[in-house]
Order: C-alpha cells, then structure tokens, then sequence
DNA sequence: ATAATTGCGGTCTAAAAAGGCCGCATTTGT
DNA sequence: ACAAATGCGGCCTTTTTAGACCGCAATTAT
C-alpha cells in the first residue's frame, strides 16, 4: 500500500527540510521552538518516515522563513 | 486545536486546486480518474474540509500536469 | 421530457498523522 | 574531564486522513 515511489519522495522533502534547517544554523529543538512541533518528529520528517499534511508544511515553511512552495522544489517522482 | 489560520489556508489551497481543474475543464471525476482519488474526497479538499497529505499534494499535481511547488502558489497566512 | 453528468455530503473501517513525553548515545563546547 | 546540546527512536493516546461506496439535488446534454 505504501508505495516506493512515495517512500522516496518524503525522503526528498525531508532532506531538504534539512538542508534549509541547516543552511540557518538551527538545531532540531530551535526549530521545534520555532514551528511549535515536537523536535523528534521534525527528525522524523527530515528522515522521511511520516507523511506531514499541508498544514505542517506551512508550519515549517513559516518557521524556516521560506515561501511554501520553496520547500516543494525538488524532482519529486 | 483547529486554527483559523489553517481552515483559511486550506481553503485557499482548495480554491486553487478548483481553478486548476476548471481550467482544464475536468469534472470532479474525470480528475478523479486521473489521480485515483474518490471524487467525494477531491470535492472536500477543495471545499477546504480536510487537511490532505504531502503524498496527496503529490497526486493531484502529478494528475493535474503541474508542479508540486506551484501548487502552494497563494497567499498563506 | 428524458437521460446523463456533476458536485457534494454522509457513512464506515483501517491506517496514519498529530501531539506529546522520555531516554540515550553521540557530538559539541567549556 | 565534565556539562550541555543534539539527533533520533520508541511509546502512547487522540484525532484525522485515506480509501471506498452510496445517494441525491441540481445542472447539462440529448
């Protein structure tokens, strides 16, 4: 049910939430402040293993100073 | 624990969602077909009524030939 | 007038996200 | 060497989505 090509694409996001974290030298629990979601599950975003909604992606796009479309560009499947 | 900000965001999502498919002039079923999706859930998500995942967001934008990121193109509060 | 299509709301179950807390090994800083 | 911070996974409960199907009023086409 859970389909491969899914699996990678979360990934893909994930990473580049990452990526974008980094780039502003935050810290998982800093950006858990930041976005008011707990930090462990921003590591579970970041290592793609849940399914966010849209509503947590404008949470982190907001949190990251970032246009929420900015956090889709990536060569999704 | 429903935020206003978040129904008028879905909202807003929904409403781009609907002048895409209008756009290309598909029925709430024909895109259905396309993205394999109930056509009772895609009439919610543009109603705004439920707060669909990023693995959706991917299916909708796959089937409506557009990129994910233009997609989250609004103004987001 | 009749038939077909359309948008949409309701209902049900199973799966998963949300939300929150805890602990710990590793890394980083003092 | 010690203390603090960090990433991360596990666990738990509540809430919600996913997924699928049905029915119907209203619109559109024949």
């Amino acid at each position: 049910m859970i389909r491969q090509s899914d699996k990678s694409n979360l990934k893909k996001f994930g990473n580049r939430i990452k990526e974008i974290r980094q780039a502003k030298k935050l810290s998982l629990r800093q950006l858990s402040y930041a976005c008011d979601i707990d930090n462990s599950k921003i590591s579970k975003i970041e290592k793609g293993q849940i399914n966010i909604t849209f509503t947590t992606i404008l949470q982190l796009a907001r949190a990251l100073e970032i246009e929420p479309s900015e956090l889709l560009l990536a060569s999704f499947e």
